[in-house]
Formats: C-alpha cells, sequence, structure tokens
DNA sequence: AATATATGAATGAACG
DNA sequence: CGTTCATTCATATATT
C-alpha cells in the first residue's frame, strides 16, 4: 500500500510527485485547452467556408498550410480537456433520495458533512457535490410540479414574474483577446 | 503568445494536494495550449482581415454566426425571454476580478458607484450588480478555501487571510468565447 | 452521428 | 454576511 515511489512503468498509477496543481488550477487549464479547441475548431470551419468561395487570402501573404494536419487537431481533441464530473453511483443515489424524501429542505452545514462522509464509503464524493444536489433536486422537484399544475386554483396571488430589473448586456463580442 | 497565461497563478506551488501531474503531462498541456494560442491568434486575424476585404461573408451567416452573432443579439424587443439577470461581460469581469484581487475587501459605497460608473463605459450595469458581485466573489472565494482545506488548525501558514484570491473561472482565459 | 434529455455545477440575486 | 433560491451553462446519457 505504499506510495510507491517511482514512477516507473505505471500509467498513472499513485505516483507521488512534487510538482503539483490544484484542482482550481487543473480546471483553469483545463477550460482555457477547451476554448481555444472551441475557437479553433470554429475559425477553421470558417475559414474553410471562405476559401470555398474567395481564395484571396494569398493577398495576407499568410500560409497556413499545415494547421489542418496539425497532430492535436487531427486526432479530433485530446481528453486531456474531458471534464470529470461527478456521478454518484447506485447506491449514493439511492441514500440521497431517501434522505431528501425524509426532509425536502436543505440539510444543514452539519448534515451535510456528515452525509458526504457516509457517502464516501460508496464512491468518491465531496461535500459540494451533496450540496449541489439537494439543491437541484429541490429546484427541479419544485420545478415540476409547477409544470403539472400551470392552472390555477388560486385566485391571482400567483403574480407572473417578479418584475425584475430587465438588465441585458453583451456589447461584447463572443471573442475577446485579452492583453495581459 | 506561447505562454498565453497558461502559468496563470503560480501553477507550481508547493502546494499540498492529492492529483498531481508530471512534469511531463505539464509540458503536453502547455505545449498544446501554445498551439491553440498560435492557431486562435492566425486564424482570427486571416478572418478579420478577410471580412473587412470581403462582405460576401454575409451569404455564410449562418453557417458561421455561431462565433460572431450572439444568442440574445439586439432586438430585444422580440425576445420576451430576453435574459433578466446581469451578465457581466469579458471586460466587466477582468476588471471587477482585478478589483478585487487588489483588496478583498467590500468596496465602500463611494467606491461602488465609481466602480459602476466604469464598468458601465462596457455594458450595461447598475451598482447593486457591481455590489452583489463582490459580496458573492467575497463568500465563494472563502467557501472555496475552507473546502480545500477541511481539516487543519494545523497549517501554521494559514492566516485567515487569503493568501491566493484564485478562484477566477471561466472569463479570465485569455480568450473567451460565447458558446451555446 | 445528430438531437434530445437528464443532471452536476456556476452564479446573479434575494433573504434573514 | 452567510445561506438559499432561481436560472443558466455544460456535459453525460439516452434516443432516433
Amino acid at each position: 500500500v505504499g506510495e510507491a515511489g517511482a514512477e516507473g512503468e505505471g500509467v498513472g498509477e499513485g505516483i507521488l510527485c512534487v510538482k503539483v496543481m490544484t484542482d482550481e488550477q487543473m480546471e483553469v487549464l483545463r477550460r482555457q485547452i477547451a476554448v481555444y479547441s472551441t475557437i479553433c475548431e470554429k475559425l477553421v470551419e470558417m475559414h474553410k467556408a471562405i476559401t470555398a468561395h474567395h481564395d484571396s487570402l494569398a493577398a495576407l501573404g499568410m500560409r497556413v498550410g499545415g494547421i489542418y494536419s496539425d497532430p492535436m487537431m487531427a486526432s479530433g481533441n485530446n481528453k486531456i480537456t474531458g471534464r470529470q464530473r461527478w456521478t454518484p453511483t447506485t447506491v449514493q443515489l439511492q441514500i440521497l433520495e431517501a434522505m431528501f424524501n425524509q426532509d425536502n429542505g436543505m440539510p444543514s452545514k452539519q448534515k451535510i458533512k456528515e452525509i458526504t462522509m457516509e457517502l464516501s464509503r460508496h464512491g468518491q464524493i465531496s461535500e459540494s457535490n451533496v450540496t449541489n444536489w439537494f439543491q437541484n433536486r429541490k429546484a427541479r422537484s419544485k420545478r415540476k410540479q409547477m409544470a403539472a399544475l400551470p392552472s390555477n386554483t388560486e385566485s391571482e396571488a400567483l403574480n407572473e414574474k417578479k418584475p425584475k430589473p430587465n438588465q441585458s448586456h453583451h456589447d461584447d463580442l463572443p471573442i475577446s483577446i485579452n492583453n495581459n
């Protein structure tokens, strides 16, 4: 059970390492790569479409040959960018569902800790996973009910939507480059 | 261009963590980001140049709309379901994030006014939006830290002062995109 | 494969 | 301020 020190051959086993990244940092990197991937994909598509009609590209003196043959572009995308999102195991789901039925309210902070502790025996899980689950479960259960009875039964207490200050924005181009 | 912010916030710090990457993996990520960065830069330039000289692009409008057209672009009157809540633009977020890093405390009332004024040049915004943003930002960065170090009391370096407010998620990436 | 749906997570705003 | 709610985003899974 020793933490094998040398990473010799094992492909991704319990490797002991010095340089580390927090999950947060990993997430930043992942997102960055994913964003580039998406942008590139679209731009390439765009470029293909354009060049299909106009070959004036030459005027720009830009030779993009090689882009399409880029190892990374070709193979679709390495799955380094694949995000792993928590997926409750069957057992965990059963327990969570059971607890939700007991008390539809959000468990207290302390309760969350306990639940997490319990569920961790049945698979990887974190407190935020539990918190999110309960929140989503509650919100969706409520929404379902609303959809089921769109009618009324009750007077007008059903005042549409709170007249929230309508503030839309988006003056930015979908793509931006920051010059940090 | 190369790093394109890849080094973000002290990626290689001696943080205690479970998930680790080998130097080799880090290098792969760095290279991937660098490649995407370069490709994107070229493609964007190219595209701008092309569209500047040929407006016939319109023909492809629908095809490439994905990137340059905002989902709920102007003409909001048609969209009864238009977004109700404020969504910071990329620029606004960058500014807010920068200010938050300067001083993790809640800005004074006066400060809020100034910030709002400044940000309004980059998109619709109100003082309450700014206030809410700072409150949420602070609360969440705090919660995140708690989660990061569930057990503790030992960490000597654990000053209540958040040492590294790096919760940055999406939009602080060098390039961001509106994907829908 | 392309599309539809389910659901974990992110986040602006509101509440106490 | 700390929590909670409502809405939206993104991805995993299901369906055609």
